[in-house]
DNA sequence: GTCTATACGGCGATAGAC
DNA sequence: GTCTATCGCCGTATAGAC
C-alpha cells in the first residue's frame, strides 16, 4: 500500500522492465481475471523474474492497480474518437450513428475492451476506485462529448442534454454488453442498426413526419 | 463434468445440506467471486465438512455452475415483477415511470443483486453458458414484457418496439451499472427522475406538444 | 538491479474411519 | 452419507548469490 508506481523505491529500475511487467501482467489479468492470475505467469509473460517483479510492484494488489489505472487513463480512454470540430455542420443523424457505431465497433473488433469491462465491471466491488477511475476517464468521456454535441447542435432542442446523453450511451453501451460480452446475439440477434435507428428517431426526428405529412413540418424539406 | 446436480451420484444425499451448500456458496461466490472462493470456506459457511461438499457436487465448477443456474432461474428471475393484466389501461407515463422505478430499486436495495451481476459480467468469458442463461432469464424477460406492452398499448405508436424496448431498458440498466455498480453517484451525481423523465419524454409524448402549439397535430386533445 | 532457490501457507481434491 | 486427516500442488513473498 507504499507505493503504486515505482521510482520511488531505494535505487534505480529500469524502465522497459517495469514496461514489460505491465504488458505481460496485462495479458494475464485481461485473460484470466485478478483472483486466477498468479504472480508466476506474469513474470513469465513479462520475461522476467518473478523477483524482479516484486522489486517493481510492492505486491499483486499495486501491480493490478497501476496497470489499470494505466490501461484507464491511456489505453482506452480515446475509445470515443477526438473531437470533431466540424461535426456541428453535420446533420445529427450522422453525428449520433457515427458515435454510436464507433463504440459498437470496439465490442465487435477489440476483445480486449470487452476484457477490460469485465474486469472493471467484477472487480468493481473490490476495487471501487478502479471502478471511479473507469467513469470517470470512459463513460464521463462520452457522457460529456455527447452532452456538449446535444447542448450546441442548432437542430436539437433537448429538454435534458444531459440525461439524454446518458439515455444515449447506456442504450448502446448496454447493447453491447448483452449481446456482445454476454454472448446474446447468439440467443436473441438484433441488428445493431435497429437500435441505432430507433435511437436516432426518438431523439431527432419528430415521430410523426415520416408516417404522414402534416403540410405543417417546418425543419424537413424547408 | 459428468453431473451439475445432486442426486444421480450414487445413494441418496440429504436434500437440507444440499441446499445449505448451495446457500453458503451463494455468500461465498457472490462476496469473493469464482476464483478468490475457497471450498473450504464454502464447507464452513455451509456448516458441513468439506467431504459432504464434494459427495453433493463433483467439483468447483459444478457447484458454481449449478449455484449461478439456481440464481438465475429462480432468484433473480422475478425482478421486473408480475404482468399486470391492467397496465393498458394506466396511462403510459405510469406505466413505464413504474417498470423503470422497480429495476433500479433494485441496484438501490438489494447489493447481493449488484454483486450478483458482478459475477455474472466478470466471469462471462469464462462461463459463456452462465451468461446466456442471464441473457434468456433475465433480460429477456425484461424485453418481452416491455416489447409486448410496447405493441399494445393503444397510445403507443412506435415503428420499433423491439428496439425501443432494448433502448428502454439499456438507459435504465445502465444508469444503475455506472451509478450504483461502478460507484459513479459518487463522482457523476445524477437523480434517477432525469432519466426516467427523458426516457419516457423521448418515448411517449410528441416532442413538439409541450414547445408550441402547431395545431395540426391529430394526436393530442383529440 | 536481476537472478536462482526457497519459505510457508492455503488451495482443490481424496482416503479411510464410522 | 458424513466426518477427520492428509496428499500434492501452487500461491505470494523473500533471502542471498552475482
Amino acid at each position: 500500500m507504499r507505493q503504486a508506481k515505482p521510482g520511488r523505491t531505494d535505487r534505480q529500475l529500469s524502465p522497459e522492465k517495469t514496461a514489460a511487467i505491465l504488458e505481460g501482467g496485462m495479458q494475464e489479468f485481461l485473460t484470466h481475471g485478478y483472483a486466477a492470475t498468479s504472480m508466476d505467469r506474469v513474470a513469465i509473460a513479462a520475461k522476467v523474474s518473478k523477483a524482479t517483479v516484486y522489486s517493481h510492484f510492492q505486491d499483486k494488489e499495486s501491480l493490478f492497480i497501476a496497470l489499470i489505472q494505466r490501461l484507464v487513463e491511456q489505453r482506452f480512454q480515446s475509445i470515443f474518437g477526438t473531437a470533431d470540430e466540424q461535426i456541428l455542420q453535420m446533420p445529427p443523424q450522422v453525428v449520433l450513428r457515427n458515435f454510436a457505431n464507433r463504440a459498437l465497433d470496439i465490442g465487435t473488433t477489440e476483445p480486449q475492451f470487452l476484457n477490460f469491462m469485465r474486469l472493471i465491471l467484477g472487480e468493481s466491488g473490490r476495487f471501487p476506485q478502479l471502478a471511479r477511475a473507469f467513469v470517470r476517464n470512459i463513460e464521463q468521456t462520452a457522457f460529456r462529448r455527447l452532452c456538449h454535441y446535444f447542448t450546441h447542435c442548432p437542430q436539437l432542442k433537448l429538454s435534458d442534454p444531459e440525461a439524454t446523453a446518458r439515455i444515449f450511451v447506456g442504450a448502446v453501451v448496454h447493447f453491447m454488453i448483452v449481446q456482445e460480452m454476454l454472448h446474446g446475439k447468439d440467443i436473441l440477434p438484433m441488428e445493431r442498426d435497429r437500435i441505432v435507428d430507433s435511437l436516432i428517431d426518438l431523439i431527432v426526428e419528430p415521430p410523426l413526419t415520416d408516417k404522414f405529412d402534416t403540410g405543417c413540418n417546418t425543419v424537413s424539406g424547408g
